[in-house]
DNA sequence: CCTCACACCTGGGTGC
DNA sequence: TGCACCCAGGTGTGAG
């Protein structure tokens, strides 16, 4: 489940459920869900099971789930990724689900035995076990809720180069600005840029974009600081928005931890809706090719300077 | 260092 | 029904 709301979404659901749960015992069903895992399955297993689960942080659409200590080991973290096509699934011991491919056996002290399944169709996503490392700016390395007994000043190494997102509390707005002011490429290029400014992806680009009037392949160069001010107004409007309400589904395969989809696709006003009336102007809103994915936008409304 | 093209993958939906 | 084809919300890597 792709985007901020959506990774959000699960990372609220699992926080009550899993912060101090202990790992009984990992499976491992495709070793390819392991792509960011240094080691092999049987590292992941050994270094997993029997560990109790600290909290659920999340960076962007990086998850992480800060470990128990485990012997002469520093700091560590199970990290998820959940790719194009990820879930995270909380189920009871004898549910299964297609496409599961690595699956955790959790005890919590109070709500008992409970299954996590990974799943995922494409298998862009993954898991792993990676060191926390301190972050640059001594500020937490993510949200991470109201119960955690986080937040700590940590990140997992393999995350650090993730940029902040833009609800993050701790994120730099001029730091962004002046960033995105010295990029020679196209606005949504740099929008998708995780290392710029983290969480958005194909929808929310497009609706920020829609929103505050911009075409997606204006120079970075050429937009106005006030321009460059407001997108990033409009970025956590949309992004906050699509939270409230549950996230973007189009199908089965965004959803919570319990199966359930979000509302907010009813409340897209460019994406996917190529072809349909623009809710601002009434002209037709078009979809263009674009970095081998599609851009949805207003050709009247977001005009290319 | 920055920018960009490309590789990595599957299965659900659609149309013939 | 069967099957070929199309499509998808992301990130890491390496060339230039």
């Amino acid at each position: 489940m792709p985007e901020l709301p959506e990774v959000e979404v699960v990372r609220s659901g699992l926080e009550p459920a899993v912060t101090g749960a202990r790992v009984e015992s990992v499976t491992v069903l495709d070793t390819r869900s392991l792509r960011r895992h240094d080691g092999p399955a049987e590292d992941f297993v050994d270094r997993l099971a029997g560990r109790t689960i600290l909290g659920v942080v999340r960076r962007g659409k990086f998850l992480w789930l800060p470990l128990s200590a485990d012997g002469d080991a520093g700091p560590e973290a199970l990290v998820a990724h959940l790719g194009m096509s990820g879930q995270v699934l909380l189920r009871d011991r004898s549910t299964d689900d297609a496409l599961t491919r690595i699956r955790l056996e959790l005890r919590h002290p109070r709500l008992a035995e409970l299954r996590l399944n990974f799943v995922d169709q494409r298998i862009f996503g993954s898991m792993a076990i990676d060191p926390l490392v301190a972050t640059g700016d001594g500020r937490p390395g993510g949200y991470s809720g109201a119960l955690a007994p986080w937040p700590d000043a940590w990140i997992p190494g393999q995350v650090a180069h993730i940029a902040r997102d833009p609800l993050d509390p701790a994120f730099d707005d001029a730091r962004f600005l002046a960033a995105l002011a010295k990029r020679r490429t196209g606005i949504k290029r740099a929008l998708l840029d995780q290392t710029l400014v983290s969480g958005i992806g194909n929808i929310y680009a497009d609706e920020s974009l829609w929103a505050a009037r911009i075409h997606f392949d204006e120079p970075t160069g050429t937009l106005s600081a006030r321009r460059a001010r407001t997108l990033l107004a409009e970025v956590r409007l949309v992004l906050a928005r699509a939270l409230a309400e549950g996230g973007t589904s189009f199908d089965a395969q965004y959803v919570n931890v319990n199966g359930a989809s979000g509302y907010f696709s009813h409340s897209l006003n460019a994406y996917g809706r190529h072809g349909q009336e623009c809710p601002r102007c009434g002209r037709p809103l078009e979809r263009a090719s674009f970095m081998n994915r599609n851009s949805h936008f207003c050709p009247h409304c977001q005009r290319l300077r």
